[in-house]
RNA sequence: GCCCCCUUCGUCUAGUGGCCCAGGACAUCGGAUUCUCAGUCCGAAGACAGGGGUUCGACUCCCCUAGGGGGUACCA
């Protein structure tokens, strides 16, 4: 039975590189019928958990990684939190000092500082002198006199190599003289990383390790911890980084002026913080920013996109397929397939990924991911009437691609304010109505006929609108773009006709007024 | 410093000794289409880190060098 695990730290948020690392682990088991646990790592945490693991909970939920056992589901392996599972490892503890793997040190971190600050400076590999250590408890006592404190070390083998296969990186070796006597238990008692890990890995029967590279290193005390205890060993696969943009070193969070110089990816923030900002969202760049996953649901990205570009950084079928459905993946996903080196996080192939999705999406599952945010931007109020759907939906279906996120419905402002409240931009006003020499003049004419024409759907309007030109003698570049102007306040947006239809008869008549008693006042003026 | 890992187009990758003067995708650059923008279509440019071996033959195997990354905590 395949069982992964994946054991965040209650942070506050879910890293990109994080969920990579949880969606492979979630593939592998469950594609191979087996379980995933969450397993939280709150080991030396003060703070509030709950506050600090929901975002990461609901990231997982967002993406529709569900695990088997963990927090809210519970399972017979639990607790989950390592904050609740100390006895677990203090028994663990006793049993390597039992058996000799371990032994209480009573030196100071100054002390053991200072040897290790000696070993460099003689250019030699720092190997501790055990001067503290107390094998027996009369040993301990005499320390104990001093005043002195113990942890607990592991002790380490000085010869001989520590081998074992990788399922990416297959077979590893290290000395095990280059091997420090770790900490696994702190003077208080409570225990460190290491030890919890490989207690919980066994005691949660977790079959496959897969975890990121930055775990190879730490692999051989682990497999000491293990074998010292009797464990059977579990598989181990190390994952390359998910790396910054443009770069190989792991993305981080705190590193975002650094990533800020990539421009695709100060794009990518910038489309961000504009769409929260007109969400009003706070969008501190602690909080809200692209190394973060909650940064894509609150921009509208979909789940399926983000989790099949983040299939593809570090694992691919074959030459070819780039798209998977979740049951594509499950079915094909192998460590064998994964990737050595690391991986540079590319906003642009991400967006790329979206969009396709986007384009699959129905109309009335697209009208209804871009609901929410029209609400919370106060485009449309929040219980809002049954045809604001159709309404969407029309522009949606003439917005086509434009709309990448769900976010960039909000560019699409001039359907959602009144006639009166629409805002025209100067310069657009500037190039196409008040500088043409006709265009007042047309618009006027135009106008007119908008009037009475019979019906005022896209198809009609546009058979009027190629009669007037033709009629006229004029180019239809010479109308169309005052047209949108005067009717939309912009000079881009979706295809005219569509535009005038979703405005309708009465706003387009209004809204070209007003826009030509905006050039009327200000030529009087001038 | 020491240890470990990694190294194919700008980016993600295919390639497990001949199918590769290296394939796909994103990005880029042309051209076409369109009322703007976004698309769409067609086309172009673009990589085996370097040096040694092994072999009839190396992107593929071995060694060295260089570069990158990670570890070296009473962090995880």
């Amino acid at each position: 039975m395949i069982r992964t695990r994946f054991a965040p730290s209650p942070t506050g948020y879910l890293h990109i590189g994080g969920v990579r690392t949880a969606l492979f682990n979630w593939l592998f088991a469950r594609g191979g019928g087996g379980q995933f646990v969450l397993r939280i790592d709150d080991t030396d945490r003060q703070r509030n958990v709950s506050e600090a693991l929901q975002p990461i909970l609901d990231g997982f939920h967002w993406l529709g990684i569900e695990w088997d056992e963990g927090p809210g589901v519970g399972g017979v392996n639990g607790p989950y939190y390592q904050s609740e599972r100390s006895e677990l490892y203090a028994a663990a503890v006793k049993v390597l000092l039992e058996r000799g793997a371990a032994y209480r040190d009573y030196s100071t971190t100054a002390e053991v500082q200072a040897e290790r600050e000696a070993a460099e400076r003689e250019k030699r590999s720092f190997e501790y002198s055990r001067r503290w250590m107390a094998e027996t408890d009369a040993q301990a006592m005499q320390f104990e006199n001093k005043g002195r404190q113990a942890v607990v070390r592991l002790k380490m083998p000085r010869a001989g190599q520590c081998q074992f296969e990788d399922q990416i990186r297959g077979e590893v070796s290290f000395s095990w003289s280059q091997e420090q006597d770790h900490v696994i238990q702190r003077a208080d008692g409570t225990c460190l990383y290491h030890l919890a890990s490989v207690v919980d890995d066994h005691e949660m029967q977790i079959s496959h390790v897969i975890r990121a590279e930055e775990h190879l290193s730490n692999t051989p005390r682990q497999i000491f911890i293990s074998q010292s205890l009797g464990y059977d060993l579990p598989e181990y696969a190390h994952l390359p980084y998910v790396a910054e943009p443009g770069g190989k070193s792991k993305i981080s969070k705190r590193k975002l002026d650094k990533y800020l110089k990539n421009p695709d990816f100060k794009r990518l923030c910038e489309h961000g913080e504009a769409i929260a900002r007109a969400v009003a969202q706070e969008s501190t760049a602690d909080t809200f920013n692209p190394v973060i996953v909650d940064f894509y649901r609150k921009v509208g990205y979909l789940p399926e996109a983000v989790i099949n570009y983040l299939l593809l950084l570090g694992w691919s079928l074959d030459d070819q397929t780039e798209e998977f459905t979740r049951e594509e993946m499950l079915q094909h996903f192998s460590l064998q397939r994964v990737v050595k080196s690391p991986a540079s996080f590319d906003p642009l192939k991400l967006l790329a990924f979206q969009e396709r999705y986007m384009r699959k999406l129905p109309l009335e599952k697209k009208v209804s991911f871009v609901l929410p945010f029209l609400q919370q931007a106060g485009r449309i109020s929040a219980s809002p009437p049954c045809e604001i759907g159709s309404h969407v939906g029309k522009i949606l279906e003439a917005a086509g691609d434009r709309v990448k996120v769900a976010g960039d419905i909000l560019q699409f402002d001039e359907f959602f304010v009144d006639d009166e409240d629409l805002e025209y931009d100067e310069k657009s006003l500037e190039k196409r109505i008040r500088k043409p020499e006709k265009a007042v003049e047309l618009l006027h004419a135009i106008k007119h006929q908008l009037a009475s024409v019979e019906a005022f759907d896209a198809c009609t309007l546009d058979q009027l609108l190629h009669d007037f030109v033709e009629s006229r003698q004029i180019k239809i570049g010479q109308i169309i773009h005052a047209l949108r102007v005067a009717t939309t306040g912009k000079s881009v947006g979706i295809g005219l006709f569509d535009a005038l239809e979703i405005i309708g008869r009465e706003g387009c008549l209004v809204r070209i007024q007003r826009a030509l008693d905006r050039i009327e006042v200000t030529r009087k003026v001038s």
